[in-house]
DNA sequence: CGACAATATCGACATCTGTCAATATATCCA
DNA sequence: TGGATATATTGACAGATGTCGATATTGTCG
């Protein structure tokens, strides 16, 4: 469901690259979806909540306490995380755990330079 | 003009950081607007354009050319960036030439890891 | 000055997005 | 089985955003 995880296309030159251009609609598309997944301050705490927490997954529940927002538009941003590949979720029992997903940062990371 | 270009927010955890804290809402909605700006394809074309470009800069005219968008669109997605502190521009007769601004780029990289 | 060229701004419009209340779905427990 | 809890989905709505045509602004050159 994560839609370009596998791009790595960027958007500065990268270490001498032989065709050395720049970016083609495809790949520009991929790359802002990714970025749009990352414009919005509560998506940002809420990646931030789960990729700073102790034990590496956070509970859905304690998230819609944390932020100021309701419970459908918390589940709402997670699910665009979720698609956008930056988190992964598991369902044990009634709760909800999300896990960041480092290598889907570090590629979106990579692609602006 | 340019928004957050101080920021040194990061969504995930930094090297032993004391606080070792979440994002607050100051700093996620002024990260937010970084990765808006990065949210467009048109806009990661340009970036990149500039960014990979020869002599380091490129006129706005080449750059209304080379996507497939009027006049008007491409002026204004370049503010975006503009305003987004990821370019500067610079006037030099009647064209418009712009520059990409890596400790910019490096900062918003940063934020995310 | 006046014609021309490059860019920016304005106004309008369709689409996308964030938000919540209401409701549905799934799971646990008594 | 039935009630309670956690999460997801739906529907509606206001506000933001991308787009273009028309126009304004700015600068060049005869």
């Amino acid at each position: 469901m994560a839609r370009g995880a596998n791009a790595s296309a960027r958007v500065i030159a990268c270490c001498g690259a032989p065709g050395d251009r720049s970016l083609d609609i495809t790949q520009a598309t991929e790359l802002a979806h990714a970025f749009a997944a990352l414009s919005d301050p509560v998506r940002l705490r809420l990646l931030s909540l789960i990729a700073t927490s102790r034990n590496g997954e956070v509970c859905a529940c304690t998230m819609v306490e944390a932020l100021d927002r309701s419970q459908p538009t918390v589940s709402h941003h997670l699910k665009v995380l979720r698609e956008a590949g930056l988190v992964t979720s598991d369902k044990r029992g009634t709760w909800m755990w999300y896990r960041a997903v480092p290598e889907r940062l570090a590629a979106v990371r990579a692609a602006l330079g």
